[in-house]
RNA sequence: GGGCGAAUAGCUCAGCUGGUUCAGAGCGCCUGCCUUACACGCAGGAUGUCGGGGGUUCGAAUCCCUCUUCGCCCACCA
């Protein structure tokens, strides 16, 4: 593979065959697919090969089928994580990045992401990925950059992106605010502490029950249900908060569940999003105990300043402990939050940032998933889409990073104006009172640059042809995981700026995961690299095996720990095919006399031998399957229909029966190799979208090719009704069995390979006589003959074997026989027949099955009955006639 | 806590609208073959209470219920 592998791929991209330019234009309806972009600095994992193995294979699919198709690539600056990456670099050098300062550190960012310069893509190509590179766009570019201003004016405008004091998920670690979707939840066993807050007047206690005692230090209140009995009395009193020594009040409200805990749970506005809300109904102030890093802050007493929050939870408890104000503690298991980029603990935070209004943008993307605009296959998936957009909450943009889009936010400090303008070009000055303005210090998540893509990488918000060509698109394919990230966001943005889904098909493949289920990851050690799959089997059997183990909406396994068995499959069947191809090749006349005159289209019928026949119906059979087959997103069953047919109906039997007259100058031979020639033609187009390299080097390779054709763009091949030919499908069928029969019967009793035997055949169908007559070389060599005879043998020694159509094969073995062992398989035969016959007269005898099942379905048993019932008379003949006992 | 998915050969999985692919494929395993396209191959073969139990039906791997195990998603009971 290596050495044809990227030989092949630069010689399509110097053709641009990727390219929906270089077809003629108005050739063919587009179809468009969005490459999830990858991360800039990421490195080619699994998952990267599976979800770019699909879309090639989708996208060089319809580019056979004539459509002017274009798979748009891009990489995405990824915000938090390629900050992340740039920072440990710096950390190396015992540096942050408040070091360098926020120019000089945007700076070394560009200056990494240029000279990594998104080798993924380079990667990606390795493992055949025909996209359209000339169109590649970065996120930060200065188009898709406009387009995110764009995007932030007009929402702004339109009262759908707005400032807010709320609490947000912050990263303590990351130092930025985080959107739901960024969070995490893992299931932890954590502990419940029940904490006692004495009344203020010294008359009794309160007990509260928290997984985070640390923040009791910014406690503002204790809240009960208004309704609950057991505290009525005390709504409207005071605490004295232990450790601080505050008063805060005793709060009724209706939040509070009074089954669990205690039925009083502490109120701290400024660390949890519930509480926060309970502040806001009856106007608690709020304390901030913690800095950005988690730790606690100065409105506390001193003992804890400074502490990690951890060490802070310890010496809480302790204190109250100490303090005797410890009720009990006891284990709980909750969900807690992670930080999807660096796994730290979530702290609830309280700050300022910007929020997108999502239900407005969500109700036309229910809508369009409602109405059957949108396919998600697999179809269930559309329940995990349509529960995400009814509940769906607002949107936090704002990212306390310095990598990304600035956010478009001017502020005026000019006393007496304040104003603050929103704007899609750059300010200097104060539109409203020519003052000194200050942009907005954050940027922008980095999903509200993606979002856009459909149409941003298109040119928008220009009106660029590219723009009113391809937009809108047809096939997502995405892994679930980016779902609500990326997916549902880019149809809000679709119908909202565009009016128009962004595509209608959602293909979710599953995950990568090893052999226990786990998903492959760096930390765990359990990836694979595709590279190196690449470079020990080839790129064509990577996306095979990958391709084939994969049915729709399901996990693909592989071990990692077992390479050649994770890709056997793949490996072999191209070797295969390379050897079939060779050897086909090796049979044809040059290329200086083309096949055209021999075409099987303008070959005489009545030139066609059986095995022609069934080669041409199978060939069409497997045309009209695979096709269906990816048109169905089934690109498991596309790839095995080919396997079927490539290796068990061309190579083990088509070739195999056709090399006395492919060999030399046999008569038939030019027929036989038109057949051969046209059907491995076919065969190589329908699987070229899977394994794009082989595919070409062999077609490239058969005469009457020009120097410029290529498979990637030769045309789709179509089913022809000429080929139907179910007698011929039968017939040959009866062929293949009764050579297996023979073949069987030989390797029972042990007769050497090279020892020809002699077989009787009889058969009642006048078809199969037929057909025996007709394939009367093929047999005798398969099944290495001496001598084939149709009619009962008067010989008595021998193998015996039924075809499913009831005829009957003897193999005469003289003295060679041992005609115990015969009589024994004969024996079983007979039995296995005769419990096969009395539960099929059961079946029938059955009036209820006779009379309420469907009148064909009664026949096709009564013909099953029938042969095993002949089938059973001919075998106890010939225990008769061997004199078994 | 809610929702969803999976369980079929030693392993990874097909089996779509109950009855002709009905018990399958690939890998692995066993036997025999270096038969000149291919040993990454050829020929032949073994292996299954279709997770357990119940039900619907003339008929269930397939539909329904239930249990068990594994996995995923969602969720502000502190």
């Amino acid at each position: 593979p290596s050495s044809i592998e990227s030989e092949l791929y630069q010689w399509w991209t110097e053709r641009a065959l990727f390219s929906p330019d270089s077809h003629a234009p108005g050739s063919g309806q587009p179809y468009v697919i969005m490459m999830p972009p990858p991360n800039v600095t990421a490195v080619l994992h699994m998952g990267h090969g599976l979800n770019n193995t699909v879309q090639d294979v989708l996208i060089r699919f319809e580019r056979m089928r004539g459509r002017r198709a274009l798979w748009l690539p891009g990489t995405d600056h990824a915000g938090i994580a390629t900050q992340n990456v740039v920072e440990r670099e710096l950390a190396e050098e015992g540096l942050t990045r408040f070091d360098l300062g926020r120019d000089a550190f945007v700076e070394r960012v560009w200056a990494h992401v240029r000279e990594t310069g998104a080798a993924i893509l380079e990667q990606l190509k390795a493992i055949g990925s025909s996209a359209d590179w000339s169109r590649t766009y970065f996120t930060l570019d200065e188009g898709l950059s406009r387009a995110v201003r764009e995007t932030f004016v007009r929402l702004y405008e339109e009262g759908l992106v707005y400032r807010g004091h709320y609490i947000i998920n912050w990263c303590p670690r990351c130092l930025t605010a985080l959107s739901n979707e960024e969070v995490e939840k893992e299931e932890v066993d954590g502990h419940l502490w029940h904490l006692r807050y004495p009344l203020g007047d010294g008359s009794g206690q309160v007990t509260v029950a928290t997984t985070r005692p640390e923040t009791m230090l910014g406690d503002t209140a204790v809240a009960v249900h208004p309704d609950d009995e057991r505290y009525r009395g005390l709504i409207g009193r005071e605490i004295r908060l232990p450790l601080v020594d505050r008063l805060i009040p005793i709060v009724a409200d209706e939040a509070v569940d009074p089954a669990f805990g205690s039925g009083a749970v502490k109120v701290t506005p400024a660390h949890d999003p519930a509480d926060f809300d309970i502040g806001r109904r009856h106007s608690l102030p709020s304390i901030d105990v913690m800095t950005p890093e988690a730790r606690i802050s100065l409105a506390t007493p001193d003992r804890f300043q400074g502490l990690d929050r951890y060490e802070a939870r310890r010496q809480v408890v302790a204190e109250f402990q100490a303090a005797g104000l410890l009720d009990r503690v006891e284990t709980h298991r909750h969900a807690v939050g992670h930080c999807y980029r660096c796994n730290t603990v979530i702290e609830p935070r309280l700050s300022d940032q910007w929020f997108v209004r999502m239900e407005p943008l969500a109700r036309p993307a229910l809508e369009a998933y409602r109405d059957g605009t949108l396919r998600f296959v697999p179809e269930r998936r559309g329940d995990d889409y349509s529960s995400w957009l009814e509940g769906i909450r607002d949107w936090c943009i704002s990212r306390q990073l310095w990598w990304g889009h600035r956010i478009p936010v001017w502020y005026c400090d000019a006393t007496g104006c304040g104003k603050i303008s929103v704007s899609r070009h750059d300010l200097n000055a104060c539109p409203g009172c020519g003052g000194p303005v200050r942009q907005d210090e954050d940027v922008l998540d980095t999903w509200f640059s993606s979002w856009l893509v459909p149409f941003s990488s298109l040119g928008w918000p220009e009106r660029t042809p590219d723009l009113a060509t391809y937009y809108p698109g047809h096939t997502m394919v995405s892994a679930p995981e980016i779902l609500f990230f990326w997916v549902a966001r880019m149809i809000m943005s679709g119908l909202h700026f565009m009016g128009r889904v962004p595509y209608t098909d959602i293909y979710l493949h599953g995950t990568v995961r090893d052999t226990q289920h786990r998903k492959m990851s760096k930390s765990l050690g359990n990836g694979i690299d595709p590279l190196e799959v690449v470079d020990k089997y080839g790129a064509d059997a990577l996306r095979y095996s990958l391709i084939s183990g994969m049915s729709v909406g399901t996990d693909v396994i592989l071990d990692p720990n077992d390479l050649e068995g994770s890709f056997a499959a793949g490996r072999n069947f191209a070797n295969k095919l390379w050897n079939a191809g060779r050897f086909i090749l090796s049979n044809l006349p040059g290329p200086a006399r083309p096949l055209a005159g021999s075409h099987p289209r303008v070959i005489r019928r009545d030139e066609l031998t059986l095995a022609d026949r069934w080669m041409i119906a199978r060939c069409d059979a497997t045309v009209v399957e695979a096709t269906e087959a990816y048109q169905r997103f089934r690109l498991n069953e596309a790839a095995a229909a080919i396997y079927r047919f490539i290796w068990s109906d061309l190579a083990d039997w088509y070739i195999e029966q056709a090399k006395p007259r492919l060999y030399g100058d046999q008569p038939g031979g030019d027929v036989a190799r038109a057949v051969v020639t046209q059907t491995f033609d076919v065969a190589l187009r329908l699987l070229h979208p899977v394994m794009p390299f082989i595919t070409e080097a062999l077609w490239r390779r058969f005469p009457g090719r020009s120097a410029a054709d290529s498979i990637s763009v030769a045309r789709w091949p179509r089913p022809d009704a000429r080929a139907h030919d179910p007698a011929a499908v039968r017939d040959f069928g009866v062929v293949q069995e009764l050579v297996g029969a023979i073949r069987a019967i030989r390797a029972e009793y042990g007769i050497p390979p090279g020892q020809a035997v002699r077989a009787a055949v009889t058969a009642e169908s006048p078809a199969t006589v037929a057909a025996v007559e007709q394939e009367r070389g093929t047999i005798t060599r398969l099944a290495k003959l001496s001598q084939l005879t149709l009619g009962e043998s008067r010989e008595r020694v021998g193998g015996h074997a039924a075809l499913s159509d009831g005829t009957a094969v003897f193999v005469p073995l003289g003295e060679a026989i041992d005609v115990g062992r015969e009589c024994g398989r004969l024996g079983s035969e007979v039995d296995r027949l005769a419990r096969l016959v009395q539960s099929q007269e059961q079946k029938l005898g059955n009036e209820q099955f006779v009379s309420r099942a469907p009148s064909e379905v009664v026949e096709r048993e009564r013909q099953k009955l029938t042969t095993w019932k002949e089938q059973r008379e001919v075998l106890t003949r010939k225990r008769e006639l061997l004199g078994c006992v």
